[in-house]
DNA sequence: CCGGATCCCCAGGGATACTG
DNA sequence: CAGTATCCCTGGGGATCCGG
């Protein structure tokens, strides 16, 4: 083998900066590019991944463009990159403290944008772990005191959990046993019914089923949709 | 994945889209183009604005781009144009209120991006009104039932007010007489000492004059790195 | 199969000139 | 002042290829 005395070992992305000294302008130039915010979201949503894990949690993504910006992520500081002892056996990606801190903006974002989750899109990807995130990022228990329940997703085929309990409104991908509640139907129903953005007679008017305790819809209470950030 | 709406009389923009039926890529989808939220921070900062107004306070945006952008604004609904009554007698873009709903997520933003503000480059433009909202948004009053007060900061000789009083920390971008404060020095001087990045030794190692109570420092509280959404 | 790298092509973005 | 028009370049999308 030639040595050429490059240094082809140190990854060097050339970043496209506004060149402004504002903070709002400096963190878009980090998470500012086509898709990085959603490889972070990714990330918060999955805990650390292979990269087929995030090509499969990022529909549409190209092979090429997931790979260079996992090395510019690894960079600026947001992700790790690390060798899974066995039986994994492959790379992993990992945020770091920089980058699980981006959860805030990841809430701010998709709160605001929930208000345009109003029409179904045929062609749309859907995945479960998204119908999970928005109750408990997006709503809070109303009735804190109020006995544990637990809630069964069905949208599209993808099941997701909630539970509720201790006051908080924890949620998880798959099935549980024996719920108090099931919500079968189109992700644009049962997503805009635990959002509180539609009611249970349009749900139903959507073709949506729901079976058990309606009333604990009711403890679902949509958090406001501009807090303040303290 | 292209809407292909053929309208000639309303300006359609082909929207790029992630395709992915989750409120994060549909945020993206509308507020993730470059320059996009740069425009709404003006918009924010500012109010109503011109076109030059917004060429001003967005160095090195290009024409075309503010100029299309703009319209994809107008077209997704986060901002108006109106014509303004005499004696402005112009076009005026204004934030409508989903756009200016958009500013808990330029506080996140921005509040995240803090930790990327402590370099100076050169080349960096710099505006008073990004010299204010950091106050404004990052702070708190630490003592609420303290005296009303107000410093001045001069960075780079942009000047900006800060005022103390009701326990609100507000800001403006100006002058004003006989604060009990003056702090001067660089951009990354007065903008770390008033967000708490770097202390008062830091700050006058970096060449910054101090006069007046520095005690009211102290009252600058920043706000914790990763609120939660509520 | 996994984890990318390479290639081609087009659209999005940047700089500048120009016009009503 | 408020944008258009133009040119050019780079970033991003899509498919394929390749070593382990």
């Amino acid at each position: 083998m030639f040595n050429h005395h490059l240094d082809f070992s140190v990854y060097h992305a050339r970043v496209r900066s506004y060149d402004q000294y504002c903070s709002i302008a400096r963190g878009l130039d980090i998470i500012g590019d086509r898709w990085t915010l959603l490889i972070v979201r990714e990330l918060l949503l999955q805990g650390p991944c292979r990269f087929t894990d995030l090509k499969n949690g990022l529909p549409g993504v190209a092979t090429n463009m997931l790979s260079s910006r996992l090395k510019e992520l690894e960079q600026t500081g947001l992700i790790t990159r690390y060798d899974a002892p066995p039986p994994v056996a492959t790379v992993l990606y990992e945020l770091t403290r920089d980058g699980a801190d981006l959860e805030p903006v990841l809430k701010q974002i998709g709160l605001w944008g929930l208000r345009r989750m109003t029409d179904d899109r045929a062609d749309d990807a859907f995945q479960a772990s998204w119908l999970a995130y928005a109750p408990a990022w997006f709503t809070a228990d109303a009735n804190p005191d109020g006995p544990p329940a637990t809630i069964q997703l069905i949208a599209g085929g993808q099941e997701a959990v909630i539970a509720l309990e201790g006051g908080s409104v924890r949620t998880w991908v798959g099935h549980v046993d024996h719920p108090d509640l099931v919500i079968d139907g189109s992700p644009r129903a049962v997503l805009g019914l635990v959002t509180g953005m539609i009611d249970l007679k349009a749900a139903k008017a959507l073709g949506s089923t729901i079976r058990g305790k309606h009333q604990l819809l009711q403890r679902l209470h949509p958090i406001p949709a501009t807090p303040e950030v303290e």
